[in-house]
DNA sequence: TCAAGTCTTGAGAACGCTCTCAAGATGAGT
DNA sequence: ACTCATCTTGAGAGCGTTCTCAAGACTTGA
């Protein structure tokens, strides 16, 4: 039965009006000086025809594309899928994206690329050859890798690195990584402990430094030693339960641990109770990121909430206000919170 | 210092090679009667000068837009979003489906539409106007909506609707709802429960009905009742917190809960906990999605895992594959499996 | 009243690709 | 050889926009 209904393009909207195209595409884009009568003129046929331009066709005609692209680790992402482990960065990520984008009437796609490869280069190259997007969003691993960021400075595509603090082309944005660790380690100075353990992230990423920045710098303001006291995991579940292991077989006196993901806070959750450990009584933790699933763990945990969403959201208005200058050398800082729940309590003894 | 690089066009492959455009795109598109030999030298050139389609131009073109737009019900999941309570969904579709259509060639886009809203038709057609895909992907709550279905056919766009095995347009597919209700429920059974529970999801989805009448095919398979052992919630925590109470309220006796989302299945934990209940030893619990959260909570729940990276990869294949005639009568089913974990054991009594 | 703007509008090219159609090359059948 | 069919290649139009540039209408100031 379905009438195919032709398209309707500028054009039709033209001949509704009585006007030229180019009219109907100035009051489109809110172009300026178009008499106010004919412009609601046009601005009814809009209406009644139902006309919105095609993006392909805003895009051939050389200006602009509307598209942010977003791009994510595909290893990782590809790993946590598989293993339903909850992709919450992608999540995340991708709806702080959606959502303001749409606000700007643009649009926003999530590229997987893989950093290991040599095929960086190729596959990005291919996505931002076939997409020709406004602008691109790096995340870790991604952010600070030269490849990537000089091929994009070289297409001229602005872009925005999440989780970078490093001078260079684009915009730089973080989490306040330093700052969260700082505070997490704080506090649980606050509550008596003494000992207080770091499960960081892989080398590889610059927040895992800026964490243990931060972990340092809190034990170093009220002169306690941080020896021995540091793992590095992958962020994954069996990282966290070998680093937490360690941890405790090497500090029988630890009393708290900051997990830099919350895989491994909850690895270390499973160890604790493993060795009859209580937490909180025995043992605080503290994880980072505050995916969906700390809050059902038993107990919940205390963690930090990565602002990623919020991050994306202001890379994304970054770019389209930008254009085409987005490099910058101030750093964007959007802050992390400490959302406390039932994993943190006095130190042993200081109740 | 970064050269601007001028774009590489099909044209300067043309050029490099010594062919017309035309041949070019042959190549580029796998088009039969072309000379291997010319073949070699035009893959050669697209090669050397690192060429790739430009997608906005091929959209152009009037061919294909090799863009899968995905709908999501925007409500729910800016709910769940604002409340870090993890948007699972999201994550599994995208993930599905940008594996498969990259595999492809292909693009996914999400868009966020609201059900409730009249605007529906205005929100979804622009979003296809803008982006004329070459197919659609309809989630639950959507999947039924006439509105909806009914533009997608006047505009002659495949689409898929995901949970959804009624007549009409478009590519029907579900996750078997109503079997794995069965399944949760006769292993229940089999563990020797009788008071079996189930708390559904909100009636404008029609999973929900077809899980109550999987649950309440294997009670009948054992001549067991099922009177005043449904509830209703809407999928969220509270509404699981609401009817868990009510059902253990009006059955004192109750051994077992299916709960239609991991969410509510949650909460009934709760519930249970506070009720002085253990779970699984006085009630075992079942849940819908197998999102993440449900690993880690104590214990871990025994879990129906809805496969929906699976089941909107399928609907991507079947949109690229089919094109134009995308109306099918043939529910494709993708069946979801019980993953056992902690939350189930014999029924009091029973061990 | 006239020159020199400033506004407003439109015509036509351009973007990069695929489609349609036609022409030349090649091969098969007689 | 000669005709007809098939394979291979290319030329040119068209897709829906925006850009550039030019022309006409209207102001303004002397």
């Amino acid at each position: 039965m379905a009438r195919v209904r032709k398209t309707v393009t500028i054009k039709s909207v033209a001949e509704d009006a009585g006007v030229s195209l180019q009219t109907v595409s100035r009051v489109v884009n809110g172009g300026p000086n178009v008499r106010p009568q004919l412009r609601d003129k046009v601005r009814a046929s809009i209406e009644r025809l139902g006309y919105v331009p095609s993006l392909a066709a805003q895009r051939m005609s050389g200006s602009r594309s509307y598209i942010i692209l977003a791009i994510n680790d595909r290893e990782r992402t590809l790993a946590d899928w598989s293993e339903r482990r909850g992709t919450d960065w992608v999540d995340q990520m991708l709806l702080g994206g959606i959502l303001t984008c749409s606000k700007h009437g643009y649009r926003m796609m999530v590229e997987l690329v893989d950093t290991h490869s040599d095929h960086v280069e190729r596959e990005l190259g291919a996505a931002i050859s076939a997409l020709q997007p406004d602008g691109v969003i790096l995340t870790p691993p991604h952010s600070e890798n030269r490849l990537i960021t000089e091929l994009l400075a070289a297409r001229a595509i602005p872009f925005a690195r999440i989780g970078s603090n490093a001078p260079g082309p684009g915009i730089p944005l973080t989490m306040g990584d330093e700052g969260a660790a700082h505070l997490a380690a704080s506090r649980l100075i606050e509550l008596g402990h003494r000992r207080i353990a770091m499960i960081a992230g892989p080398s590889q990423y610059s927040l895992s430094a800026w964490r243990i920045d931060g972990w340092r710098r809190a034990l170093g303001d009220h002169g306690i030693p941080s020896e021995g006291l540091l793992e590095v995991g992958d962020f994954g579940y069996e990282s966290g339960t070998r680093a937490a292991r360690a941890l405790l077989d090497r500090n029988p006196d630890l009393t708290a641990i900051i997990a830099s993901s919350d895989q491994m806070a909850l690895a270390a959750l499973e160890v604790a109770r493993d060795r009859g450990l209580h937490v909180p009584r025995d043992l605080s933790l503290i994880s980072f990121d505050n995916t969906p699933i700390v809050r059902f763990s038993q107990p919940p945990l205390t963690a930090i909430d990565q602002p990623i969403a919020e991050t994306v959201s202001r890379a994304v208005e970054q770019l389209i206000a930008r254009g085409e200058d987005s490099d910058s050398d101030t750093v964007i800082e959007v802050a992390a919170a400490l959302v406390e729940r039932s994993s943190t309590a006095p130190a042993p003894g200081k109740a």
